[in-house]
DNA sequence: TAACTTTACGTCGTTCGTAACAATT
DNA sequence: AATTGTTACGAACGACGTAAAGTTA
């Protein structure tokens, strides 16, 4: 049983009409009737009486044919979906990354994309690093985001922006508007409300420090907050300073809420991560080129008051 | 798009192995790497991701099976049913019959048909002859059954069971147990109730009487009913005479509550009629089959006491 | 005669299997 | 070395079109 033998069945016993139903398929006559008999044959059940020199439909072949119809619409379906899936009006893109590039960079990025093909379902899932790393090599997600190195050589890297962590105090804080704020005066100067230990941002802010020589064990940590947006509205109060990804403190910088400390911290840099031999579909290829022109356009698009 | 690409589509994706895949469907592995490959290239559309020594769906692939499956179980089910319908399993016959004939001979005939092919749907329409003949010509019907003549080079016509119309009244009429009945007697030694005109009891009866000698007109006509069990209702009264078929008054004869009067009136025939061209499906022909055999096992099996 | 379906037959395209090949574990 | 998927190629099968035949109104 064939989808054209039934296409073609149809035909024929919607118009109960042989010629007229080759025209229409764009088929000889004589194509048609073999198909039709053909498909009797194999199941030996006549659908169509051959009545002088017309044909008309079997009582077999009107029930047959009310099951025909929605499975040849099914087909159809299916078929234009198919078509869908190799362009861009359909599909489903599974999205990994990590905490901040998933919260504060990725989300307008994807806004934009859904703005241009709005049949595209994008799936973002939040994990950390190894997480993220994970699920793009064994194909659960088709892409991921991740801040920070990586190294795994059945994933394709590419770099995306920099971003720069950086100390943020509210505008009456002391250090607000100075700009001869030292490492050492981090220490015993100020009050601290950082992320919790084990977040990203802490890990990286406390080995930024140790860099820089001055021993994270001995800031005066006020309070641990387990969000980034908890921690800024800590520092907003001008008590205490904290440390945040660029790209979070960016919108609060060019409101005035909060005001950078003069103090370079090491950059991390946002990464995409793809398999190295899994081929994208069109759209999720799509969404990876989107996501490295945004980074291209301008690293610093997004950081306008981090300097 | 064929429904065997798609099978075999479903049978890699869902084992994930084309190997395993190929034999499950009987295949090599090279038929099925190029069925894969041929639904691919026809839509443009990467279903699976060749990777290592292995093969994995992609994203595409994925929705694309959700899509696939209902439909290739939608094929199967309709495979399955045009097997049915070549068998004896499934199908559904439309019977047009006269009244009489589709109200007394005709059900038990049709039961028992359905108890031996409980899967074949019967149904039953009531029409008068021409009518039924008009339906089966026309395919609306696969068969009728008629009483009486009938003459349409279209229609294939069998003889099935004599009916007899026959005069009853009540026990207690007049009439009851007398032999020496005559045709005269019919008219002024009793009250009629009879069927409505145009009726084919009623307009059988009339043409009885006058080739009996007997005018119609001059019956005294009590009381016209249209329905067969009205008027023996009537005639039980003792009050009346009434003509039916003897199919209709055989129950009552069994039981005595009517007796029948001793008067020889012309027998009529029920008729199978059939299309002489259009093929009859396995079960409608099964059907007929069983008609002719019942009529035939005995033509009086249904009217024990009608002599 | 005209309309319609079917049969006969040659041709073309598709799909299959065998076998060799490439890549991975 | 064994497993797995792919390519190359020849053979079998199926479907189509042309042309002719059969049937009916």
């Amino acid at each position: 049983m064939t989808l054209e033998q039934l296409a073609i069945f149809a035909e024929v016993a919607e118009r109960q009409h042989l010629t007229q139903a080759a025209d229409a398929l764009a088929l000889t006559p004589s194509a048609v009737s073999a198909a039709v008999r053909r498909l009797e044959e194999a199941y030996g059940v006549p659908l169509f009486d051959r009545i002088g020199r017309g044909i008309s439909l079997t009582a077999a072949g009107r029930i047959f044919l009310e099951e025909v119809r929605p499975m040849l619409a099914r087909a159809r379906a299916a078929e234009r979906l198919l078509g869908e899936l190799g362009g861009l009006q359909r599909g489903e893109i599974s999205v990994f990354a990590s905490q901040t590039v998933a919260s504060y960079w990725l989300p307008p990025v994807l806004m934009r994309f859904h703005a241009e093909y709005p049949g595209i379902r994008l799936s973002l899932t939040i994990g950390n690093t190894a997480t993220v790393a994970e699920a793009v090599a064994e194909g659960a997600a088709e892409m991921g985001f991740v801040e920070g190195e990586i190294a795994d050589p059945a994933l394709r890297i590419d770099s995306l922006v920099d971003d720069e962590l950086m100390i943020v105090v509210g505008p009456d804080h002391a250090f607000a508007g100075r700009h001869d704020i030292s490492a050492d005066d981090l220490v015993g100067k100020t009050a601290w409300v950082l992320r919790e230990p084990g977040s990203g941002t802490r890990s990286e802010f406390e080995h930024a420090l140790a860099r820089k020589g001055v021993d994270p064990e001995r800031l005066e940590i006020a309070l641990e907050l387990p969000s980034n947006e908890a921690v800024l509205s800590a520092a907003r109060s001008g008590l205490c300073a904290t440390a945040v990804s660029g790209h979070v403190a960016a919108p609060h910088l060019t409101t005035g809420n909060l005001v950078r400390v003069d103090i370079a911290l090491p950059s991390r840099t946002f990464r995409l991560l793809r398999h190295r031999d899994r081929n994208l579909g069109r759209a999720a290829q799509k969404l990876a080129e989107f996501s490295l022109s945004v980074a291209a356009s301008d690293p610093r698009a997004d950081l306008p008051v981090c300097r």
